[in-house]
DNA sequence: ACCGCCGGGTGCC
DNA sequence: ACCGCCGGGTGCC
């Protein structure tokens, strides 16, 4: 517990400083939670609550169990079952407590789940003791064949936390089993079992260890130069309007050869009749089902969505492209205005024309053959076909209604060995019944034959990115042609299964898929043509509803759309593999063993295998990959300029009030050696210092003066002023429940921030006692603070507005521009949401017109704050007021081409993430990027530690754990500009 | 299973 | 014959 507790606390630290992550990839050098950042573009875990999450994630039995030892057993009973092994094949020792001639019985079973035999029983007793006291995963390995056909030698190995090592040493002594401990202990994929047993296991090298840099290097190329594929460039169909760019064509071929061509996954070859995998040496007569589909990871602004939308109407059954209506001429101007079978009141806040009806902004107004139909409750946006076309097609593409079997019957493959592993259940009765597939006849690679029924792509999104699909959709598909697109969102979705499964497209988001999982989820019925995870790594954290939820979806293609596919370590990629059906890894137990705990282990052939088959289901490209030489995208200049802003007198006696303050508090800590424990407060510190940087009226005055012994009013008060400052750090705090903007929000006792509705929600499911889900600490529903209503928007209009020195700075900025050029948009971007309300001010009497996105605007108000900002109508905004986080990646800001970052970010990434939204695709001016810093504060001082940490990181990663921390406390006396 | 083990049959060679 | 030895039955947990 303790343990856990420091832990969040680093992680915290880390984060809430990125300067101080990147230098020290590894924060913990016993865990080795590699920071992998699959390029430079991509973001550090950023929020509180993310890098939180990461750590309560954290699965002590695949990272930080130890090898005890290993040991030779027996497999017996061999002939009562039909699972195979061959020498040197993984097996995965299954617990079976109902077994009705041996409580301790250890079952032997093969990859893909099937039962081979029996643990002897002497020795199972003593695993079973280990085993249900979860003392030690053991693994086995058939490390040599056998001579007969009744039972045969299996090397398990013990693996467990330091603490119980003698005890599980003891136990298995006792029951006359000696524990080898291997020549190099706990290092190496195969551990010491390899090292002991290795005569006989086909050679795969020894383990050779990589250095800590080597790894970080590894990963940092895990993802690039996926494009070798020389699958050369495919047309899009002609009813894509949209000329594809080379890349895209690329990309487009690829992913058509992904589902369309046959071949055997990573690792699995063909000997003789059977198809062989090395990496586990299992084999099977069945040929290993592969995957169709695949992770999409090119950098945003790639084009990610137009080549997914020229997949989906390019790549139908057998390559051909999606049947669809053309009208000759359209006439787009008069759709028909349907209602839903509930005849809906129509939103007041919906724009109503003459001939369509439109929700926000999103959908633009003259969506030919479409019907636009707004449900209650919006934000939704119905789009539905109108029902004489629908029928009119629906005769048209017949699809034969034939059981898709073979898919179905891998996946329950599948499932039957993850329940298994779980020792759930344990049905010893039946017999497995022969695979009669005959497949081996021919010498091509057979393919198994796709469920012609499943003709509905599913594509799940974050709410944030919606709109921008029924944009991409509406902007890149031929106007005369008629798509069947549905979007599953808003309380009056139509959830009938049949409904849903002859649309062409359904889109929905995560929330929607895991509210419905579990809840007669029509989406979890329907066999779809292809499902899509856009933003995947959303489903990073397997223990999710979201993630189990999408997992659990029925598709014959699988995609996964991702900037960012691996955000902290290898454990990110598991419910993508998994997701994709990539076999045997979707089985968290294989994927343990044979690639996870290999390389945090930093075995060198484990980051092999970990690359190749990344390397199978990947394409990336970065935005400065080429192509033949060429760039990929060639984009506008970006020049960036650093501004340095003096603060006025009166400014820098406030500032300076604050930082001795500051500094006392720090000075106590630092003398008790509570630096770290009580960092939240220390980040509070610097957060004011850096508000007095941008206004001295943004600093909020907080009741307390912290101390330990507080009554439950003072606990509670200072929960308040907590979660307040969370919110109004426009940090965009997400709830790590729904991973959205956090919503109704509240904070736990133990200072964590969720919506209402979602850690409610984990209260009610826990059968016993809560528990926080990000710190395990028990919760109370009566225990959750909020806000007090009345304060929600108090505070800055009290007082007389007043300028600052960063505002004027900013100000004469804008008036400059304007006067050189009419036509330029700004971004004005602050982590400080209440900075952006203080300049609204100034720019309503310089008569500007601007629109604002925050994290606390609905999505539905964020759609039309973009379109309003994109728009190049005359009297369209020329400025948007943007919180650092809001929204997230994926925004389309290309009309901005100046960028303001009022405040340096902890984060380096975070900005360059957001000098992205508008320096991407489409942009056509020259970008130019203006910082704000002021002199001689803690703005400068950020900058100048994240510069000293680049450079550490450029040089060396040796830095010990101990290390680490003191240098924390130093960046903080530097950036509080105390003596050391 | 070309084993080990069990238990019944058998008993100089 | 309260043994040894032989050979058949048998065999995971």
């Amino acid at each position: 517990m303790l343990l856990l507790f420091s832990l969040l606390l680093q992680q915290q630290f880390t984060n809430a400083g990125a300067m101080f992550r990147r230098w020290g990839y590894s924060w913990d050098s016993d865990f080795h939670d590699i920071d992998l950042f699959s390029d430079r573009y991509d973001t550090e875990t950023t929020t509180l609550s993310q890098a939180i999450r990461a750590a309560a994630t954290e699965e002590p039995d695949a990272d930080g169990s130890v090898l005890f030892g290993s040991i030779k057993g027996t497999v017996v009973g061999l002939r009562y079952y039909t699972g195979v092994v061959n020498r040197g094949e993984m097996v995965g020792l299954v617990r079976e407590p109902q077994n009705p001639y041996d409580r301790n019985a250890v079952k032997v079973v093969n990859v893909f789940g099937q039962q081979v035999g029996h643990i002897k029983k002497e020795l199972a007793a003593a695993m079973a003791r280990i085993m249900d006291n979860n003392q030690a995963k053991v693994e086995g390995v058939v490390f040599s064949g056998t001579n007969n056909s009744f039972s045969m030698p299996v090397a398990l190995s013990f693996w467990g936390q330091e603490e119980v090592k003698e005890n599980v040493t003891k136990t298995l002594a006792q029951h006359g089993f000696k524990l080898e401990t291997g020549v190099r202990g706990a290092s190496g994929s195969g551990g010491g079992y390899q090292e002991t047993y290795s005569r006989g296991i086909p050679k795969k090298g020894v383990t050779v260890l990589l250095t800590d840099e080597e790894l970080k290097n590894a990963f940092d190329n895990l993802f690039e130069g996926l494009m070798e594929s020389k699958d050369g460039e495919k047309e899009a169909a002609d009813v894509v309007s949209t000329p594809l760019l080379p890349h895209q064509k690329q990309a487009l071929s690829w992913m058509c050869a992904r589902e369309n061509k046959s071949g055997l996954p990573p690792f699995w070859e063909k000997r003789g009749d059977l198809y062989y995998n090395s990496l586990t040496c299992f084999s099977s007569k069945d040929v290993p089902e592969r995957v169709r589909g695949g992770i999409l990871a090119d950098d945003m602004g790639l084009g990610k969505t137009l080549t997914t939308i020229a997949l989906i109407l390019t790549n139908f059954h057998q390559g051909k492209p999606l049947p669809v209506e053309k009208t000759e001429k359209s006439s787009p101007t008069k759709p028909l205005v349907k209602t839903s079978t509930k005849a809906p009141q129509i939103q007041p806040e919906v724009s109503s024309t003459d001939d369509v009806v439109l929700v926000g902004a999103s959908v633009p107004s003259n969506i030919p053959q479409m019907e636009v139909v707004c449900a209650e409750d919006a934000p939704e946006v119905v789009v539905i076909e109108d029902e004489a076309n629908k029928k009119s097609r629906k005769g048209k593409k017949k699809a034969p209604k034939r059981k898709n079997s073979k898919g179905s019957v891998a996946l329950m493959d599948s499932l039957d060995f993850a329940a298994a592993l779980t020792g759930s259940t344990s049905n010893t009765g039946q017999k497995k019944m022969k695979s009669d597939t005959n497949t081996s006849g021919d010498s091509n690679i057979p393919q198994c034959p796709e469920d012609p029924s499943a003709t509905a792509t599913l594509i799940v999104c974050p709410l944030s990115v919606l709109s921008n699909w029924l944009e991409q959709f509406e902007q890149h598909v031929s106007v005369n042609v008629k798509l069947n697109m549905y979007l599953y969102y808003g309380a009056e979705r139509n959830r009938s299964q049949k409904f849903l499964s002859s649309q062409d497209v359904v889109i929905t988001t995560y929330n929607v898929l895991s509210t419905d999982f579990g809840n007669k989820s029509p989406l979890h019925k329907i066999n779809w043509l292809r499902v899509v995870l856009d933003e995947g790594h959303f489903i990073r954290n397997p223990n999710t509803q979201m993630s189990k939820a999408a997992l659990e979806l029925k598709a014959s293609r699988r995609w996964i759309l991702s900037g960012t596919p691996i955000q902290n370590s290898v454990k990110d990629l598991w419910t993508l593999l998994a997701f994709l059906r990539l076999k045997p890894f979707d089985v968290k137990e294989w994927w343990n063993r044979v690639i996870q705990r290999p390389v945090l282990r930093g075995d060198r052939t484990g980051l092999q295998n970990l690359q190749t088959l990344v390397k199978y289901i990947t394409l990336r490209r970065t935005k400065t990959s080429e192509v033949n030489g060429r760039p990929l995208v060639v984009l506008p200049e970006k020049t960036v300029f650093v501004e340095q802003v003096e603060l006025s007198p009166e400014e820098r006696a406030e500032y300076d009030l604050a930082k001795s303050e500051g500094q006392n508090t720090i000075r106590r800590y630092v003398a008790e050696g509570s630096v770290l424990k009580n960092y939240a407060d220390i980040l509070v510190i610097l957060m004011r210092l850096r508000q007095h940087c941008c206004h001295p009226d943004l600093p909020t005055k907080t009741s307390s003066e912290p101390g330990s012994g507080a009554t439950a009013a003072e606990l509670r008060e200072r929960l308040i002023d907590k979660l307040r400052l969370v919110l109004a750090s426009g940090s965009d705090e997400e709830c790590s429940v729904c991973l959205d903007s956090v919503r109704f929000p509240v904070i736990t006792h133990c200072a964590h921030v969720y919506c209402r509705p979602c850690i409610a929600k984990v209260i009610s499911t826990e059968d016993q006692r809560a528990r926080c889900p990000l710190c395990r600490s028990e919760i109370r529903p009566n225990e959750l603070v909020e806000v007090p209503a009345e304060e929600e928007e108090a505070g800055t209009n009290t007082k007389q507005w007043r300028t600052s020195s960063k505002v004027q700075a900013l100000m004469g900025n804008l008036l400059r521009l304007r006067l050189e050029d009419q036509s330029i948009k700004c971004l004005i971007v602050s982590q400080f949401t209440r900075f952006l309300t203080v300049l609204e001010t100034p720019l309503r009497a310089e008569g500007f017109s601007f629109v604002r996105l925050d994290g606390s605007m609905t999505q539905k108000k964020r759609a039309q704050v973009i379109q309003e900002f994109q728009s190049d109508a005359s009297d369209s905004p020329s400025i948007m007021l943007l919180s650092l986080k809001a929204g997230g990646v994926g925004l389309n800001l290309t009309a901005g081409s100046h960028v303001f970052l009022m405040d340096p970010a902890w984060n380096p990434a975070t900005e360059e993430q957001c000098i992205d939204r508008c320096h991407r695709l489409g942009q056509k001016k020259n970008v130019v990027v203006t910082k704000f810093i002021v002199k001689d504060s803690v703005e400068e001082k950020m900058v100048e530690i994240q510069k000293k940490k680049q450079e550490l990181v450029s040089k060396a990663f040796g830095a010990t754990n101990s290390s680490q921390k003191s240098s924390r406390i130093d960046d903080i006396k530097t950036l509080m500009e105390m003596a050391i």
